[in-house]
Formats: structure tokens, C-alpha cells, sequence
DNA sequence: AATGAATGAGGATTCATTCAT
DNA sequence: TATGAATGAATCCTCATTCAT
């Protein structure tokens, strides 16, 4: 259900209004391809999970891999672009000068934290698919680097200024900051679910130790 | 190519005496399962590839299947294992008292690196088919909780009696440790090969990212 | 054509409306079982046979075994029961006391000697298959033991009181008769159906065969 | 166990000696194909159970259809022939005049009840596979016509001099008396071997039953 | 004589996709 | 728009048979 959320802005994002039995496909299809992944899903059990014809399915979507496009690409978006972009960035960069780290950090950890939450079979699709079809993975490609990597380095040039990053260069610490951050949720989510986390303590000791680990002593 | 090594590996490893066209089908299936995936792949094509009659691969391995665990299920045991167990920790350990964490670190992920940059395409299929074939989860458990972790705790204890780590729960020490040294790995040789690395700068960031980090200051 | 009867009949007694090709389907494998045998038969022959594509068998039936049952399973009934149930023996019964074997024995004959001429196919199935198919083994029991078993003992006993039956257990009573009975349809239909019959004639040597054999002298 | 007897007769037979390997296969084909039926079993199979590899069956005999037929072949011969020929009758022939039909179909029936009951394998296998394969009906055929017709007709006509046998024709008198003995070797062996038989009286009652059955009252 | 690895044609079954209703 | 019967190519797998050892 909380896919649910999901679909609705699918719908927003694209305009498109959803028919009732569109709405089911894709919610089907989302928990099919993440259990047992796009290649071994069938178009038939994804009309019977949807409570839909088979036909239907192919009256929405040209082809088995149009449903799943439909579904990562913009997943992908939503997930990539807010990583150093849009709004929630916004508010801290509006105060002018960003002297601390850790708010950023604590900021951005905690809304990637939400969305895969609410949203994880959604990532599974996308982690394991974008392996496989090179149209994922260029369109992931060109929304980073058009849309967080300006900003991203931007971000960093100030708390080098602000002495909170050590003598590393950029692209490492993007990778280092993003590999921790995304190695969190992947543990989280994915790996290990069912592990009895304390999430806030986790986060917590995840900023401490991007923050310590990119200031050097 | 460099799967050969794996192959001969694997030959030593269970002592089966692989025929010829045994080796062939196995090469042939690491390369396409890395390509497009287990589920994507077809028995006749890595026939093909293998240069061999279908019905071949099926006299070797019942299923398609048991294909893919003969070779999964080596490979998962030769990338966990040495994490922190085998002759190489031996040799740091062997130092009585292990007061510096750098050296273990950067013997770690480099002895990591050169298995990987070895075997990207079975490191793919593990990473993809671990996913969905529950048995391949449960081997990597296994041999995670009997060999891997309880060096760890011993190595983190050591170190933190050092004052080499801060005042973190052991768990989230590996943790962190396994997601940024994991997660250079594959955005080394998997998300990124093309990129122009400096490898041995990359990697000497990221002990210092991991020491800094687990140190706090 | 002479199964079409049998068609019609499969679909009354289902109520399952069978499609035109559903009809073709189990034309032609009613043909190719007979001819070959179930183990021996390609669905990919029956397909041919039956003017459809390879796929619709398996819409239709799950697998071949499926259609196997689904031919042979209500010929069994319709061959079995009758043998000492339902309306035609019926009409005999009602007659209140039975004192004369032949007019039983004589419509007995004649229904099955006419039911096989029109099923001959029907009949080889069945028979070759039982052989293999517990399940069918099993149903045929059921049938038998239910429906056929406790009329049959009834009508022994008047006869044995109407002094038209010797001194016999009945359960050999029952074996004698079938087997004579049986023998002769199969001799006639599967053994020398080439053979220039004399059909009535036979049927009045079996019928005086068994009288005289069950009166003792 | 009981077909070594045939692997024996068979030895002697063909004159041929078989080889101990030859044996085990004889013996394991004999037994899956009783049980599943010709072209159910695998070579495969049968060399497994004959614990020979696959490629020693080919060896012997050129096609899986070899192996049947030399298996199917004698047995017809060893159970259509001595029905009304070779020595057994002999002894009954050879007292000049047959004026009792009684001693002749008791050593007819108990002589063909043996030969079943050590060979009830072999029989299925007749039984199944004649249906299929017509060079195997026309040696039934072959054999019968020239071995065991005449002979039965001379006995016949001998019997209906002396009384014993009605006004029935001759080929009436064939049918229904093997169709009566056939019915209750099946019966007994086949169709329901687990039923608790009083052979010798159930044998009793059969001859009774041919022997009423021909004389007509 | 015996082996068993190798073959490739053919087997049952699944699947994405089409189309008449 | 929605259906579901129909398709036939493709899938995994089995099998009888061959052949080098």
C-alpha cells in the first residue's frame, strides 16, 4: 500500500490519469518484478495479481519492458534528483552560508530514509534492473549530472571554506558521502530488513562518521 | 579471460576434474549471466557461446539452476571469506597486538580489489542473484556468521582497546566499514569502470575516510 | 466422427462449454492416443492433427496428462456404469422378478456391444492406459464398486433363485460373465476387428455360452 | 527373479549366449517396461537398473525397438504355442481318442496359470505393446495360424464327436474358450493380483463354466 | 566388450503479444 | 475500454544413439 503514494504521483508527475485497472497493473507489477525480478515476472501473473485480462495489460503498455520504464524511469527521478537538489536542499542553502555539515547530512539521510521506506520494492526494481537496460542508466546518468552533481559541488566548495571537509577531492567525497549514505539504506532496506535497527541511532552514527571521516584530523 | 582463474579455482576447490566442455559451459554462462542476467539467459545460448550441444550443459547440471549455484556458491564463499579471515589477516593478527588500523585496512581493501577486479562479471551475478535465490542468501549467511564475524569483533576490540575507534557498537563499526569499502568496489568496477580512476589514491582516501570516520575526533 | 457422439456427450456431462478448437483438440488426441498410445503422441502431433497452434492445448488443458484424464475419465464411467446400472437395466428390473438370464444378458450385450462400436478408440485408451494411471485405475474401481458391484450381486441372487444359476459364488459369477463379455467386445473391436463378423449370430452363442455355462447342467 | 527362468529359456531359445551385462539389461528392461510401459521407459533407466552403462545397451542391440522385440518376440511364441500344441497337449493327444474335454482344459488352464505366474512382467509387456507395434501381431498371428489353429480344430472336432461340445462352430468355440481362460489369467494376475484368489477353486469353476458353456444343456 | 561424454532432434510447456468480440 | 482465446516462437530439458577411449 505504500506504493500507493507512489502511484499517485506517477500520476502527477506525468499528467497522465491512471484508469482504476492501470492503477492495479502497475501496483502489481511493482511487487512482482521486486520479488522475483523483471525477466522472470510473466505478463500473466501480473494480470492475475492485478485482477485484470491479460489484454489489458498490452492495451496500456506497447510491451512487457514499456510497464517496467513506466515504472523505474520515473522512480529513478524521484529517488537521484533530491539527493542534492530541489526543495528540501533549498532551505538549507537559502541561509546563505552553510558553516555545518551535519544538518545537511542529518537533512538529507533522514528524507532518502523516508522515501525508500516507503518505497522499497520500488528500489529493489531499480537496483537490480538498471544492470540490465542501459536506457535506465543513461537517463540516471544525465538527471545526475544535470541535476545534483552542479549542486553537490557547490555544497562542498562552501564547507571546504567552512574548514568542515579535509583535503579530498570532490568527486571522492561525493562518492564517499554517497556510498555511506545509499550503503545505509541498502542495509537498511534491502540486506538486512528484518535486523532489530534503532534507526535515529544509526543515522546519527552514520552522519558522525561521514562528517569525521571527510573532515581528516 | 580472468575467470580462468576462477575455473581452476574452482576445479581445486571441489576437486571435481572439470572436462573440457565443462570449462567451456562454465565460461560461457559467467559471461552471459553477468551480461544479462540468470533469468534473461537462455541454456541455448550459452551453448552457443560455449561452442558446445545443448543437451551438454543439462549431462554436467541437472538444471539450469544448478548451473548457476555450482557457480555462485564458490564464488560467494572465495569474496566473503577473506574479509577477515584466511592466511591474509593471519598476517597482520600474527603481530601480537594490533595497534594500527591503517595497514589492516589497506591490506583489506586491496586484497579485496584485486579478487574483484578478477572476477567483475561473477561479482555481478552474485550481486544480481543473490536477490532472488534464497539458498545463495543463506550460504552467504553461513559462512558471514562462522568465519567472517567473529574475526571482526575480535580485530575491533583490539582496536578500540588502541584508541583506534571511537565509541561505536561493533556492529555498526562493520557496518560502516563493509558499506564503504563494498561500495567502492562496485562503483570502481561496476556503476563506474570507465571512469579514470587513480586507483591507489582512491583507495588511500578511502582507508583514511574509514579510520577518520570510525576514530571520530 | 463416431467419437463426435462422445464429444457431445463429454460436453453435456461437464456442462463445460468446450470451443470449437477445445473440440478439436480432443478429436484429434481421442485419434493419435488410440493410435500410438499417450506416452507415444507429441502434443505437437495432436496440435497438427487438430488444426491449432501448440499453445492452445496447454490453454486448455495443463498439461498433457490433463487432456489424458479428461478423455479418459468420463469414458470410464460411461463404459463402466452402465454394465449393471442406470435406465437400461432399468427397464429389465422393473419387471418385477427376474426369471430369465437371456433377455439381461441380451440387452447387456447389445448396449455395450453398440456403445464400443461407436467409442472403439475411446476403448484402447482406456484400455492401454489404465494400465499406467493409478488414478484411473482408482476411479474406475470407485465406479465399479458403487454403481455396478451391489446391482449386479442383487440380480444374481433372484437368478439363483429362479434356478437360473447354479451353484456358484457370486463374485465368480460376476468374473465369468464380464470377462466373456468383455472378451468378446475386445476380440470383436480391437483384436480382429477385420474379421467377417457375424454379429448377431455371435452375440447369441455368447449369451447361450454364458447360460449354460453359470446353469451347469 | 521369476523372469530368470525366461532369461534362460530365452538363452536357449536364440542359442545365443548371453552375456551377464546382456542379462542385467534383459532383466531391468523387462521390469520398467512392465511398469511403465515401452515408450514411457528410458535407456537410461533400464542401464541404471541394469547397473551397465547406456552405451552397453547399444552394443547388444541396435535400437531401444531391438531391445523390445527380442524381449516381446519369444515371449509370444513361449505363451501362444503351448495352447494347443507342443508336448503338454501331446500327452492328452496321444490317447487316441479325447472322448473328456474336462482333463484337457484342466491341463490347459494349469499349464498356462504356471507360465503366467512366473512371467507376469512379460505378459503386461505383451499385452501393452502388441497394440503398437504390428510386426509383434503379425508374429502373434504367424505363430497362432500354423501352430495352434489346426491342432484346436481337430481337438474340437474330436470333442464334438463324442458329445462333449454343442452346435457351435469351431471358431466360436476358440473364441470363447481362450477368451474365458485369457480373461481369468488377466483377471487373476493383472487386473486384480492382490485379491485374495482360491486358485484352485476359482480354476475349477472356469473349466466348469467352458465345459457347460460348449455343451449346450 | 564396455564405457560414458557428447550430440542434436524433439519433447512438453511458457510466454509476450494480437485480435475479434 | 476491456476481454480472453489464440498464437507460435522460444524455453528448459530428455532422449536414443554415436564414438573415441
Amino acid at each position: 500500500m505504500e506504493q500507493q503514494n507512489f502511484i499517485h504521483e506517477l500520476m502527477d508527475a506525468t499528467d497522465q490519469k491512471l484508469t482504476p485497472k492501470q492503477a492495479q497493473i502497475i501496483q502489481a507489477a511493482i511487487e512482482i518484478f521486486a520479488e522475483k525480478g523483471y525477466a522472470a515476472t510473466s505478463t500473466s501473473e501480473i494480470a492475475k495479481r492485478a485482477g485484470v485480462a491479460e489484454g489489458t495489460i498490452f492495451r496500456h503498455y506497447k510491451t512487457k519492458k514499456d510497464l517496467l520504464i513506466s515504472i523505474v524511469s520515473p522512480a529513478i527521478t524521484r529517488f537521484v534528483v533530491p539527493f542534492f537538489a530541489e526543495k528540501f536542499v533549498q532551505d538549507v542553502f537559502d541561509q546563505d552560508e552553510i558553516e555545518e555539515i551535519e544538518p545537511l547530512l542529518k537533512n538529507l539521510i533522514s528524507n532518502r530514509y523516508q522515501f525508500v521506506k516507503n518505497n522499497v520494492p520500488l528500489l529493489r526494481i531499480m537496483l537490480q534492473e538498471m544492470a540490465f537496460h542501459p536506457e535506465l542508466q543513461e537517463q540516471y546518468k544525465r538527471v545526475f549530472v544535470s541535476k545534483v552533481l552542479p549542486r553537490f559541488k557547490q555544497v562542498v566548495d562552501q564547507l571546504r571554506g567552512a574548514r568542515q571537509i579535509g583535503d579530498i577531492p570532490t568527486e571522492t567525497v561525493l562518492r564517499l558521502t554517497m556510498t555511506t549514505i545509499i550503503g545505509f539504506l541498502i542495509t537498511r532496506f534491502i540486506v538486512m530488513p528484518d535486523y532489530p535497527w534503532d534507526d535515529e541511532t544509526e543515522i546519527e552514527y552514520t552522519i558522525q562518521f561521514i562528517r569525521n571521516g571527510l573532515k581528516g584530523i
